[in-house]
DNA sequence: TGGGCGACGGGGCAC
DNA sequence: CGTGCCCCGTCG
């Protein structure tokens, strides 16, 4: 505990410091736990830090573990276990203040000494660190620590294995019998510790921090086996340079707050609120009867067992699991002639998904006027990133135009569009920008099929919109007589095809008969002879090793590409293609993410902070003065991208 | 008997 | 067709 010691005492720590082979820390939670201890991370208040700085060993491993540029270490009884406490009651005290100032010339050391730092969910300990220590420091010192992330390197290896936890890692990786002659050293630190001399009461405490330290010794191994598995699977690269860098981004912008107009928030929601109501008198009127318009198998009972509409409407959906007659906006367009009642309940859906989701939803987000998303790094198989409280990457775009009686009579106009975006403002003097990249996916897959079609497309610099021009060259009609309908469903075909959509499915999305699907789906094929040969070559490829591989070398394994049952192997399949393509996205929108941000932290002038990464969108809040000159640094940069991962293909932002 | 809780299914938004 | 998050109702 740096509270006791003194002055010659803190040199020397800081000077161990300096020596320090690694450090593997952990915060400390109000109620004892600490970031091993699985989830519940962010309900109890952080109470301090615990470091393990491991020194250089007498035994060095043997080398076979040493093939990174770096030495892995066995546990070592010199390896020293530091409390450093976050949390103060008071800083009127100077005794507080000097505590506070010491903790933070530690942990700054730690950070800026290229030492590698191991921690388990490291973003929410680099996030901790710039709130506690908001006042004194900038963002753009953490921007050069060097932080190892167990889960993260867990997750690149499988990534299915939904956010693997600290006790499954030991079990996977450090309880294996090969592991057995280099790491014995759990019970012989715990007996070590010559506890003898202290006073009874702080023996439990004391036991706690020895448990921590194997526990923390454990996560060094554990972290040691994982780097050797991401060398041995190629994903060593992808891990240093993309998504180790990609934490302290997140942990920099989970620290950003964006403001909401609270004030439009409440009103809005008072507009739908009444809307709905006015929805669900209707409704109960021509259902003649009371039910729950939200309850799917309320309405499917009402549309279905009073009303029997199906029966007048051949090939209706059915629900996956039951099999029952589904209720999903599909079926409802299809029975919109039958009966007034399906047209009420899409109109109330529409506006009940805008309130509940989108406004209250938004609204339980909100603390002191500010919102600010988790961002989980490791949530999704493909490589992209997941939001979550709010999902900011799943705001809807289209407004909803709500026709409304009276609210406050005769004041306001009679028709109102509601957009949520718009519910997001910047601060005074900043805007937003958005940079996204145009077809990234359809980009990369011309890249990656050499389509000659496709390339030359995207290569051609008359072609100002892809879809159109598909739509123009498909129907056979001049670019200028092309509608957004057209473009809307050319886009819709590529997509579709490309990721193995069946006919009906196709059918369905287009609003034509299965028949025609098909065609479309023959005669797309016959077009892009390549992109097909893409996908049979990716389920070949995936059929013999096992696992898929983006542009940067992420894998996903997907062992029912050889299973029996057709269902199971032909998703598996259409996974395979899916995987390439989306994962192969997600890698140069995270590496823009990087050099972004980098060039931002070597700017001594620009402020520009990433609010949200929206897949192939990134959206910044930029000081008005610098948006010139930053938004051409993000193109740039972003376009430049084509060049780092030579693609034949050219980037367009 | 009834409320709280978690798992699950249906539906719908984003890309 | 793929990847997510989140709403709501139902059920045990
Ligand atoms: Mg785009």
């Amino acid at each position: 505990d740096i509270r006791s010691l003194g002055c010659e005492e803190k040199r020397e720590l800081l000077a161990t410091i300096e020596q320090a082979v690694a450090f593997v820390t952990t915060m400390i939670f109000q109620d004892g736990s600490s970031q091993l201890s699985s989830e519940q991370v962010l309900t109890s208040s952080v109470k301090g830090v615990v470091v393990l700085v491991k020194n250089q060993t007498d035994h060095p491993c043997p080398p076979s573990y040493s093939s990174i540029d770096y030495t892995w270490n066995a546990a070592n009884e010199n390896d020293k276990l530091i409390y450093l406490k976050t949390e103060w009651s008071s800083l009127w005290e100077q005794e507080q203040q000097a505590h506070k100032k010491f903790a933070w010339q530690v942990l700054f050391q730690m950070l800026h000494c290229k030492v590698p730092i191991i921690c388990f969910n490291a973003k929410d300990f680099l996030r901790t660190l710039l709130q506690v220590y908001g006042n004194e420091i900038s963002w753009k010192q953490v921007a050069d620590s060097v932080v190892l992330d167990p889960r993260i390197a867990a997750w690149l290896i499988n990534p299915s294995d939904t956010v693997p936890s600290f006790e499954s890692l030991i079990q996977k990786y450090f309880e294996k019998p090969f592991s057995m002659g280099t790491v014995n050293t759990d019970t012989g630190t715990l007996r070590n510790a010559s506890v003898s001399t202290l006073k009874l009461f702080f023996l439990i405490y004391l036991y706690q921090y020895q448990n921590l330290r194997v526990n923390l010794e454990k996560l060094y191994n554990v972290m040691r086996y994982l780097a050797r598995d991401l060398q041995v699977q190629g994903l060593w690269k992808l891990f240093c340079t993309l998504e180790l860098p990609l934490i302290k981004i997140l942990a920099v912008m989970e620290t950003h707050k964006i403001h909401v107009n609270t004030q439009e928030l409440k009103k809005t929601s008072d507009i739908l609120g009444l809307r709905l109501k006015e929805l669900e008198q209707e409704a109960y009127q021509v259902a003649g009867g009371q039910f729950l318009l939200t309850s799917s198998s309320q309405l499917r009972e009402v549309l279905f067992e009073k009303l029997k509409l199906h029966v007048l409407c051949e090939k209706v959906h059915r629900t996956e699991i039951q099999q029952l007659v589904s209720t999903s906006e599909v079926v409802l367009n299809k029975l919109q002639d039958l009966h007034p009642l399906p047209k009420i309940i899409l109109e109330y859906r529409q506006v009940h998904k805008m309130k509940s989701t989108y406004v209250d939803g938004l609204q339980t987000c909100i603390r002191k006027g500010f919102i600010s998303s988790t961002w989980n790094q490791t949530g999704t198989v493909t490589g992209r990133l997941s939001a979550k409280q709010p999902n900011i990457q799943g705001i809807s775009k289209h407004p909803v135009r709500i026709t409304k009686k009276q609210y406050i009579k005769g004041k306001e106009a009679e028709i109102v569009t509601i957009s949520p975006r718009t519910l997001f403002v910047s601060k005074k003097g900043y805007s937003f920008l958005a940079a996204d990249f145009s077809h990234i996916e359809l980009r990369i897959l011309a890249d990656l099929s050499s389509e000659p079609e496709l390339l030359k497309l995207f290569q051609e610099p008359e072609t100002t919109d892809i879809f159109s021009t598909v739509a123009s060259q498909w129907k056979g009609i001049p670019s200028e007589e092309v509608k957004h309908a057209d473009r809307e469903q050319a886009k819709r075909i590529v997509y579709s095809v490309v990721y193995g959509a069946g006919k009906e499915r196709l059918a369905d999305s287009l609003g034509i008969t299965p028949l025609q699907a098909s065609q479309f789906i023959e005669s797309f094929m016959q077009k892009y002879k390549k992109v097909h040969e893409f996908t049979k070559k990716t389920i070949e490829q995936c059929r013999n090793k096992g696992y898929v591989v983006s542009i940067m070398g992420r894998k996903r394994p997907l062992v029912n590409i050889n299973a029996q049952d057709y269902k199971l192997r032909t998703q598996a399949e259409r996974q395979a293609v899916n995987f390439v393509v989306q994962g192969s996205a997600a890698d140069l929108c995270k590496m823009a993410m990087v050099e972004i941000f980098t060039s931002v932290v070597i700017s001594p002038t620009l402020t520009a902070r990433l609010i949200a990464q929206i897949h192939d969108e990134l959206l910044f809040e930029v000081e008005d003065s610098q948006i010139l000159e930053f938004s051409a640094l993000v193109k740039r940069t972003m376009e430049s991208l084509q060049q780092t991962t030579a693609l034949e293909v050219p980037l367009k932002v």
